[in-house]
DNA sequence: GTCTATAGGTTGATAGAC
DNA sequence: GTCTATCAACCTATAGAC
């Protein structure tokens, strides 16, 4: 059933780590190969190319991370607050426990051009459309355009966070520190909450 | 025959396009050549290398970019609201009249770890100082931390809607119009600003 | 299943004719 | 300044020995 060999989940492992450090087109099998001590040709055995190991690697966390979010939303009740909303969007991303898929998420929203396909469409249509619902009747005042704007404006807010967190403490003089995750969703959670509930106005 | 800077030109522009749809590694000097309709040693004979044509690109356009920004941060006077500093930050991106700039700058604040060096501590360490000390005005209420943070939220919300500016419309059926830049501008002005008067809280 | 070897293609960069 | 031709290095992917 779950045979999964120790080979095929090391380079699982080292793809998400430098997927995540050097982006999809940087890193080559060469990279991983070498990472993850396994011989090269390893990798077309166990996945058929480049392309699906790349599937591969974001499918195996994207699934749970979802799962996990809309179980959050659920917890929340049939009336969930804007907070509340947001907290489940984030949370279960910016404070994962397996560090390499900040980086990669981050890495995967950034770039929607060859992911918007194979990754949105089908993994995360259904949470979309979720948390718009839980939205719309959490800010019911919004219309539906500016509510889809301001979705984006969050996806981006956290997007950002996820791809510079490692370097945020350098850039900033040690003013922001990334290591403290819940204390990033929680800063996250009130600034787009805020930004959510400010009257739409024209 | 041709003026000796046309040629330079058309790889300066053809390059900025390439860059901003496929991003800065998927495109090859042979994109580039094909699509400005010159030979490929012209790159190398104008530009010394790939390297430096990245740094060509970027310059050419971030430097009157930031000019514009600190332009309209000393419009709104000694004392500006949140409002007008963010409105001053996003607007000369959001509403540059050249169109290939917006997925360019929105790749650029996507892809951190090649360019921070080259790029942010180059052209960007003025912009954020003046920037931050504008906001430590505004919102004085906030921590420095706190602000720093709220200023990468900002940031992330902004680069998001560029990066992902052409595939809004079809990816919310229609209902986010990215063709009306003000209009953006002004949606995430509003946003931003009230996520910025949010009380810190702990 | 794991390896070596290599095919077959693309890349950035250069040399040298004109 | 512009071109053709080419290099060496790298890439993904595969074939075949063990």
């Amino acid at each position: 059933m779950i045979e999964r060999s120790e080979t095929k989940v090391s380079i699982l492992n080292a793809a998400e780590m430098l997927f995540g450090r050097k982006g999809f087109d940087a890193t080559s099998l060469r990279d991983i190969t070498a990472e993850a001590q396994v011989n090269l040709a390893a990798v077309n055995y166990h996945f058929q190319s480049k392309d699906s190991l790349i599937d591969a690697v974001i499918q195996r966390r994207i699934e749970p991370l979802n799962d996990r979010r809309l179980a959050m939303l659920d917890e929340a009740g049939a009336h969930p607050t804007i907070e509340q909303i947001v907290h489940a969007f984030a949370a279960p991303v910016v404070e994962a426990d397996l560090s390499p898929i900040v980086p990669l998420m981050g890495r995967i929203l950034s770039t929607p051009d060859q992911f918007v396909s194979r990754v949105f469409k089908k993994h995360l249509n259904i949470v979309a459309q979720r948390f718009t619902e839980a939205m719309a009747k959490a800010v019911p005042d919004l219309s539906p355009a500016e509510r889809m704007w301001r979705f984006h404006f969050m996806a981006g807010a956290m997007a950002h966070v996820l791809s510079w967190s490692h370097l945020l403490g350098e850039l900033t003089g040690g003013v922001c520190d990334a290591s403290d995750r819940k204390a990033i969703t929680s800063r996250l959670v009130k600034f787009v909450a805020a930004g959510f509930r400010a009257p739409e106005g024209n």
